[in-house]
DNA sequence: CCTTCGCGTCGAAGCGCTTCGATGACCTGC
DNA sequence: GCAGGTCATCGAAGCGCTTCGACGCGAAGG
């Protein structure tokens, strides 16, 4: 059984090739008829026009480029939301995703890029100082990127707003009446690495804490169960009055509730706990977490909507910051 | 600046068009100081191949599709280490990778075949009775699957043995002198939708447990940590001579520790446990959790080689079992 | 010495699609 | 009744690459 080309189509309708295009981009007026024939024999054929071909013509290869970091440290429920969602989205805009590594590099990128592979890219998880950045500057391809490095000149950026996530927790915990607290943050690479997100959230979180007045703490914390626990007592060993902790740390989350209940604290009775997480370890935990909700799905749909703003040649923001959204659940009171 | 065309390469070398393809593939012999001056060329120029035009003049893509499910019950850092090891594999092969989500379906899978995207297609979580499977049989485009359906004649699948991974654990708490023993599986929605995996490993323990003469126990576990304690209480006031317990569910198995603990069970005094998981998981738990590992990047590994050789007209085994490994830890004795 | 062979190279024919300019057919308005 | 304009369609020229057959040339064989 042959492949059906568009000239089978054609000959099956008893129209021109070009007149087959046409009708299925929709770039030039065709008659209801012609294109009701057309469509017919598109559908009694089974034709699906060769990607190869329409993005040699067309210059489009109709596929865009994710480029996932696959490292320690990354929260892996969020990357895959994130990858869901951009799949998902791009489908919808009839794109297909190639998946990358961030492991190929800057000639990686390159490599899609100038092969005409991908029409533009998606880079996730993007450090302060980047070293793919000069490269996308330089790119004639388009690209979005997911997180911000230390200049966004010239770039489109999105993310989760982590200074206010961080400002939201600590509002909460205030708003209840706590007066010490804590941040317990990501394992101390992921700072190291300067990631940017990690120390937004630092950052908005202790202003936010200065602003009530509150006295506050916020440090890295690594994610093996034991040295959670040490974190934990540690910090309650030093903080006798400490009332109120913020974890944002996915994997830590459900060990900082372990650690609490060994050593004696009732929560959310003794501490209130709030966590940055997905909704589903939130959920999971016992007692059910409160806390801010990384919206990945929505970080994903929109990355790409930019992205397929900017292949339409349309001008967009360089930076886009998404809200985070606070979910009171039965850890703080 | 124009981009680089094969053309622009031969004229820079002083060859013809021809034997700068020659030179790339390969597929003819070159003398040396032609291929140095072409190779040098390229260099100088920075050629990079159209992807697209290779893709329709040689009928390969170079691009296997690799569709992931995205469900509930799935084992997200399993999932990235394979999705990892799949696209560094491909890679090592001179393939991208194009990512799919199992909800495009059957219709997906046959778009991207049929519209030449991509050479060759990887499945990931196959159920029992999946209806991507007559599909698959009926496509040119060779295909891999991860797990077994039904029926795999004619199909090429790959997985980890879980009959074995699941006799693995029973040996070894027999091995260690337990005489009542109990596995915790996955949630129940995974065995309802018969993804196999998760029953075969049941089967496999039971089937071990039943050769050394134990008393043994399989049922399903949600992942809450309320769900969880409440179902290891039960087990532990049914079963008050359990001593051995096999988790085979990675969201619930903290979760196990902490419930053992609140129980006033030691772990491994009172309870040896064991649980099937990926090493992080293991090594992260309090105690280290004696584990057997999911080879999850030697499944993806396997699963690009195997499609590759059938992407060379090579002729593969249909089903390709990956012994487990058991790592002892300090959760048993 | 002429034929035969193989090696290294070239030219040209597509691969299946998009897109541009051209061509009728038909309508409009003066 | 005819210039001017639309509208629908067609034909052909590529897009950048691979691959097939052909060709020239020096070496080997008779």
């Amino acid at each position: 059984m042959r492949t059906v080309t568009i000239a089978d189509v054609a000959k099956h309708a008893g129209v021109a090739v070009s007149t087959v295009s046409y009708v299925l981009s929709g770039k030039r007026a065709i008659s209801a008829t012609t294109r009701q024939r057309v469509l017919d024999s598109v559908r009694v054929l089974g034709y699906h026009p060769n990607a190869g071909a329409r993005a040699l013509a067309s210059k489009r290869a109709k596929v865009i480029a994710l480029v996932l970091p696959l490292r320690a440290g990354m929260n892996l429920p969020v990357l895959m939301q994130f990858a869901t969602s951009v799949v998902t989205t791009a489908r919808q805009y009839d794109h297909d995703v190639l998946l990358m590594t961030a492991d190929e590099g800057a000639d990686g990128l390159h490599r899609v890029a100038a092969s005409a592979l991908v029409d533009g890219l998606l880079l996730m998880d993007v450090e302060i100082h980047d070293p793919r950045v000069p490269l996308l500057r330089k790119l004639s391809e388009p690209s979005v990127l997911i997180g911000f490095p230390a200049d966004p000149e010239g770039l489109t950026c999105v993310d989760l707003d982590f200074a206010r996530a961080g400002a939201l927790c600590a509002d909460h915990l205030a708003d209840l009446g706590h007066r010490e607290i804590a941040l317990l943050g990501a394992p101390r690479v992921v700072y190291e690495r300067g990631t940017g997100f990690a120390e937004r959230t630092m950052a908005g979180f202790v202003e936010a804490a200065a602003r009530h007045g509150l006295e506050a703490d916020a440090r890295p914390c690594e994610e093996s169960f034991d040295e959670v626990h040490a974190a934990v007592k540690l910090l309650l060993d030093e903080r006798p009055g400490l009332s109120g902790l913020v974890v944002h740390n996915e994997a830590a989350a459900g060990h900082v509730l372990g650690a609490l209940r060994i050593l004696g604290r009732r929560v959310p009775e003794d501490v209130s706990v709030v966590a940055i997480c997905p909704d589903d370890i939130a959920e999971r935990a016992s007692p059910a977490l409160t806390s801010v909700l990384i919206p990945a799905e929505d970080v994903g749909r929109q990355a790409v909507r930019l992205l397929m703003a900017k292949l339409e040649g349309q001008a967009v923001p360089e930076s886009t910051l998404l809200e985070p959204r606070l979910t009171i659940r039965e850890s703080s009171r």
